[in-house]
DNA sequence: CTCCGATTTAACGAAAAGCTAACACGGTTA
DNA sequence: TAACCGTGTTAGCTTTTCGTTAAATCGGAG
């Protein structure tokens, strides 16, 4: 599922875009002004829709500090313009934002462009990798190495391992883990989870020991 | 230099149009309605833009050929729309439009808008050869080498290979291979893509080991 | 140390995914 | 009109993966 990140500082409209986006299968993170949208672009979101008049720094500020990072510098950005702003809408795409919709705007041309750009992004190749120790994650390729071996991994181990290395630290419930690697309410049972554990480490090896269990819990991965 | 083709049956606004590009350096072939604009997308325009309002054949008409052929599939059409063609609009970017400009605009914004389509489009594809390993593809003579012999293959049989070739490594969906090869919800089986991909490694004899299977997503070639 | 609940692990069977042959359909050619 | 070609679907068969069960093991509280 794609998450859009929405930066917005009128609640209502900023919760109007969500629900929308929400009832259409995406999943939103919120911002209301453009330093948490700085933050948290750093989480990877699919794409950002960018309201042009912000407060403290304007959408222009946010949108060159996101095309700097080279962490963000990839994530297509659609900026939300009221009407008349045209120059700052051609400054915007000169300065790389993929995209504009001018308020009013209808939620129906708002998905149908937000779907566009996700469909670029899905053609031209992101090459991210998830790294965590010795262990390399090509999400793209679905292959993974620990040091130069690679390791032959089933599609549900990978999804798993992905998951855990990609946020290494962070304890997931059993819960979570099925919900996030199969769907949301998959019918399984816990001891699924364990018993695919159980496979992974062994094809860890001795680096399967990062895999920690807490107890009461669920898992985590350490660094 | 890029080529733009201009699809518009109003003889000013299109004189207007191609006038605008040339001066910020662009090259310009026009066309007055549906069926010349297929004549001419075949030369490989870099980029079309075309009308929505257009005598016999429509915008839509146009784009859904253009999309159908493989031939033509891969330039970035801009829609030009009048206002409160909303549900057009909607209609057009589902079919695969890359873009759209509501008339009136100013020549600044389709500026803008023609060079962020442009440099999308000039990242990616483009490649004159496909080549991985022993196989060798020419996408514009749309003929298939497997070290010197050559590869009897069909249509949609070069046009799978060329998208695997093209990205050595990466995964692809039978979902994501269809649509990028037949168009976005084309309405076929995945096991249609199954069988395709028995043929060609048929075709490909030993060499078609290099394209591997990725059970429970899809398929990858290995270079 | 003992007990109890949580976790690990092996084994088995069911379900899913993939391969392929056979057939169906529409369009083009002889 | 018949034969052919490209393309899709269907269905049977094989291989792999997944989930449950149940027994063994572990860990911490008392």
């Amino acid at each position: 599922m794609s998450t859009i990140l929405v930066v917005e500082d009128e609640d209502a409209i900023r919760d109007l875009i969500c629900m929308n986006l929400e009832a259409n299968g995406f999943a939103t993170d919120a911002a209301e002004d453009g330093e948490e949208a700085l933050v948290k672009a750093r989480r990877h979101p699919d794409l950002i829709l960018l309201d042009w008049m912000l407060p403290g720094l304007d959408g222009l500020d946010v949108l060159r500090a996101l095309k700097a990072s080279p962490e963000t510098a990839g994530i297509p950005v659609i900026m939300l313009t009221a009407k008349g702003e045209e120059t700052d809408i051609v400054l915007g795409l000169e300065m790389g934002a993929a995209d504009y919709i001018v308020k009013p705007f209808s939620n129906k041309v708002l998905v149908a462009r937000v779907r566009t750009q996700l469909r670029r992004g899905g053609e031209t190749e992101r090459n991210d990798v998830i790294r965590c120790g010795a262990l390399t994650l090509l999400p793209n390729e679905r292959r993974a190495r620990l040091g130069d071996d690679e390791l032959e991994l089933t599609c549900g181990e990978f999804d798993l391992l992905a998951l855990l290395a990609a946020h290494p630290g962070h304890v997931y419930t059993r819960g979570q883990i099925v919900a996030r690697t199969k769907g949301e309410d998959y019918p399984v049972t816990d001891r699924a989870v364990d018993v695919q554990m159980v496979t992974i480490r062994r094809k860890l090896g001795a680096w399967g020991e990062h895999i920690e269990t807490v107890r009461g819990v669920g898992y985590r991965m350490r660094p």
